[in-house]
DNA sequence: CCATCTCGTGGAAGCGCTTCCACTGGGTGT
DNA sequence: ACACCCAGTGGAAGCGCTTCCACGAGATGG
């Protein structure tokens, strides 16, 4: 192992101007730059980031959370996240939440100082005793989709998108549509599926449609539940004619459900998705299209930013645009139908 | 912050001795035990990961380099490898190759010690060079999906997939079957897609049918750029009445190709793919199924089990198996036909 | 010509941890 | 009774780096 000590011997200089030069610093003549860069060539030295690590106060990792396990739209977040480190100083460290019994876990360990210099949390919420620790030991955090006191925020606008699947349906001729979505106290403590609900319910209650209890169905984010779920809406005495589910997952469930009970899409049953990730195209659904990938980019360049100014990052709350992408399992609705 | 110092003089002990509570040594009297761990718990102490690491000369990180964003069996991978790092001490460092430009870039990166403690590659090929300089280093290495000389590999049977996907073909009476995959010499230097043809032609030869050259088609790993080479197969005088991709992204290609060309699958044309990721589920998609969580699992379990014990992982070839899946896009060849 | 400043440089101190060595005090064997 | 050993402990050294302080050599000004 070649150290910084190995490569001044070689070079003929001091510890401090090799680790001048490796730093960038001006203070170091160009003739004695050029040699010291010779002698790490030569050598082949590559700096210790351990040690590098420790006596700056900082690792140089940026810590992201997702649950990696439960939503597709996950992963695409993370594809956005690694593009805005590439080139950086910084490593992705990955902490999987696979549990909802533990959602906090990752933060315990994860508050210990040098763990990560920063955090982006995705989806999850932080537990507010958590957001403090974090803030005392001065690691900036950011959360994509999902809020919490005092932090800065990347998040779609998600009553909106409700509001325009929904908005969709009703333009379709649609009065009896139904909504999957998680339960607003699911364990993992994702509440974007609550906005969605809101939007949904607002828009029925501004056209004069009243909101069935009965139509409203909650169920983990699966596609499986979501396919039961839907099957218990179509075996109604009155049944929907149009679903909407709040993620693409669900929606997808759904259609499996209509095939199941013999229904056609979109004749018999509209059926509008949300997130638009790659199954949706695959499968024609009529979705919400939010910017995942986006969301995933800015929420690290939000927090390279704040790590690299020193600042923390603008407790801004930074909203992207959704919106309605029509495929093909919505149409309007037949005559005589419901 | 907070260190073994102050830890230390909290519980009125050395230094040595709360390292050693940490560590879990049992050179300590259980009282004495007992009161640095009131202390920890006093003080809300965290050890610091850096200090730790420069110490032990080794910092707990495991780096996973994978091409992200060309492969989405790369995801189902990387779910694998999270779910054998739950609960280790050892964290997941994420390198993503996007580029194709410059595929040894991480490893030069990572050569330099400590940067990770171990690697587990996902689908590339790792230049000799490079396999060299990290065998200097001491840092294990296991590839998924991939080869090289001197190196431990978790692969599923390439060769004998391609074999399954053909036969499955030729048993349903084709004999105009063409392939579809990535160019042997392409840019990432992926291989699977070459032994997945070998297993094709030597099926073909096996049965006496001839291999065309013009039904053997490379282009990048892309479902457009499949969907074109989809389109000059059915386009060729004498079409093909099958295809078999080399990928589920790529068959999906074909399939939109042959919706394109006006030919319904499977009464005019079977295809089958390589993978069964989600998407296959969904497209009805037959296919041949490797597992790719277990790879990655199985991968970074060998990892882990190399740096525990000090010991090099086992030079084995450890292979997976695949399995036809059949769904909806393949069928008996109609009479008349071809 | 000397005091003063500036630039470039060497190297000690220090980051927080592990580990090794030294030391103590009570057993143990004879 | 004495030598010996060993469990338990304290603390120095050292991991490889950055940074601060000290210092020498030119340059500058009076």
């Amino acid at each position: 192992m070649v150290t910084i000590a190995d490569v001044a011997k070689h070079a003929g200089v001091g510890l401090g101007t090799v680790s001048r030069v490796l730093n960038g610093s001006p203070q170091v003549r160009d003739a004695t730059r050029a040699k010291v860069q010779a002698s790490i060539a030569a050598l082949d030295y590559h700096p210790n980031p351990l040690a590098r690590g420790l006596s700056l106060g900082r690792g140089h990792r940026l810590g992201v959370i997702v649950p990696f396990f439960t939503h597709a739209s996950a992963v695409e977040r993370l594809r956005g996240v690694v593009a805005a480190l590439a080139g950086s100083a910084y490593d992705l460290v990955l902490f999987n939440v696979a549990s909802p019994f533990h959602p906090d876990e990752p933060y315990h360990a994860l508050t210990g100082p040098h763990r990560a210099d920063g955090l982006l949390v995705l989806s999850l919420p932080v537990p507010s005793h958590d957001v403090e620790r974090l803030a005392e030991a001065g690691i900036p955090v950011v959360l994509v989709d999902s809020w919490a006191e005092g932090v800065t925020v990347v998040m779609s606008d998600d009553r909106a998108g409700g509001r325009l699947a929904t908005e969709h349906l009703v333009g379709l001729g649609h009065r009896e549509i139904a909504f999957i979505g998680e339960d607003p106290g699911n364990a993992f403590g994702f509440t974007a599926t609550s906005r969605r609900e809101e939007g949904y319910r607002e828009v029925l209650r501004e056209h004069g449609i009243p909101v069935r209890p009965s139509f409203v169905r909650h169920g983990p984010h699966d596609h499986d539940v979501a396919r039961r779920l839907a099957a218990e809406l179509l075996a109604l005495p009155v049944p929907p004619t149009a679903i909407f589910a709040s993620s693409d997952v669900q929606a997808l469930g759904a259609l499996a459900a209509a095939t199941g009970a013999g229904r056609t899409v979109p004749a018999q049953l509209s059926v509008v998705g949300y997130d638009d990730i790659d199954l949706a195209a695959y499968a024609g659904l009529t979705t919400v299209h939010q910017p995942l990938f986006d969301s995933g980019y800015l929420g690290a360049r939000l927090l390279l930013d704040a790590l690299d100014s020193g600042r923390p990052p603008a407790l801004d709350r930074h909203e992207l645009p959704v919106e309605l992408v029509t495929r093909t399992t919505t149409a309007m609705l037949a005559r005589g139908a419901a």
